[in-house]
DNA sequence: ATTTACTTACTGACCGTTCAGTAAGTAACT
DNA sequence: AGTTACTTACTGAACGGTCAGTAAGTAAAT
């Protein structure tokens, strides 16, 4: 019998890959479990590894869920800010992109599990909740209310409490990213995503306008 | 020595008001702890009993939290639906009236741990998000559908597709409910609720008018 | 032959659920 | 009124399953 047998290692060594395989097969557990209901063991399986493994390369549960924010949503609002930058347009115009542009980056990819899983797990994890609040919702509303602040001083806008505003202008997107996610199964009708950011938008703006 | 020292039992039988002692204890723990993360044994303590006896009135966990829903939410509803049902003034004076009104029976109360638990947890306890959609959540929404409706057939309110405007409505109030509870703690400035709730009715009353 | 990336088998804590036992309450019978 | 026989609301400990984290051992790579 020939020593021809191919030698198909059972597995490789592959220290550089890892860590990224690790994180992208964690966010879709953790996006559709939440993180207590995350099982180390489940993100092992879908990385190809074993759970030791993970403990190579992250200290424990709560280092690779900061480490998978870190890699995912934070580059998607330092995105907006580049965006809000170099944006030239109206105001109006900028705030229409940056609520479309989230909703392709965010709404429509499996990003859109960890606003949920913050929203659900916060209490029983403040240190995490301390974390995503300053590194992205804090963020994200500084982006927004700039906005807002350009627009009211360019007299497109009327001249509201952008704090207030600001939060009104995020919520229906952050309901529909975590209710559509939560309730996906009981919704025989969906939702209509199209219209449902066309009428905010359109909402929204009109309600603001300075006329 | 007198046999004056009151023998104190350790505990009493007191059949008939344990499952409201422990219904109003389990709202307490699960809306700020979620389904998942609240200690039957938690439960017990704050409504003064043990584990076991718990099991004497309902069947288990599950069981409990829909016995919750259905003694505290749903009559939100009810109470929603009934003001409607009797109310004569304009389309636009009952949907400040609902708004505000669920504002204060579950915005300010415990309840608003409810929604959060839902959307939190749907996904890992489907059973119990399909119970909660029907009772609740469509429910609530025919009675804020039926409101526009009314709005568009006597002309205060732009025909608009009432599902998504629906939606609209509800968004910043479910958000706020949610992300409340969630973030308390790392909000060193607190939401400002007054102004947050009408803004909201001003905008949306001001972009649905027809005019 | 040595190093080290990775696996495997294990530990300890946690918690829903169960159930045998206990003591509070009740009423029948003195 | 007091004793006793009985019912049942409630307790508390233990079971079984789950899972984050650990450490000893294995095999890939050099």
């Amino acid at each position: 019998m020939p020593r021809t047998a191919a030698p198909k290692p059972r597995w490789r060594r592959r220290k550089n890959a890892r860590p990224e395989e690790i994180i992208t097969a964690a966010l879709e557990v953790f996006a559709d479990r939440g993180f207590a209901a995350t099982k180390l063991e489940d993100v092992a399986r879908r990385a190809g590894v074993t759970k030791g493994t993970i403990y190579l390369y992250f200290e424990n549960k709560e280092a690779l869920f900061k480490a998978l924010i870190r890699q995912t949503i934070v580059p998607v609002i330092a995105q907006g800010e580049a965006l809000a930058q170099s944006f030239t347009g109206s105001a109006r115009d900028l705030f229409e992109r940056l609520v479309r542009e989230y909703w392709r980056l965010v709404g429509e990819t499996s990003l859109s599990g960890i606003p949920r899983l913050m929203i659900a797990e916060a209490v029983n994890f403040p240190e995490l909740a301390r974390f995503y609040y300053e590194e992205v919702v804090t963020r994200g509303h500084r982006l927004m209310a700039g906005v807002l602040e350009r627009g009211i001083k360019a007299g497109e806008f009327r001249p509201v409490n952008v704090a207030v505003a600001t939060k009104l202008a995020m919520a229906p997107l952050m309901h529909a990213v975590v209710a559509r996610k939560a309730f996906a199964a009981c919704m025989p009708e969906g939702l209509d995503v199209g219209s449902y950011l066309n009428t905010h938008i359109d909402l929204y703006l009109h309600g603001i306008a300075n006329s």
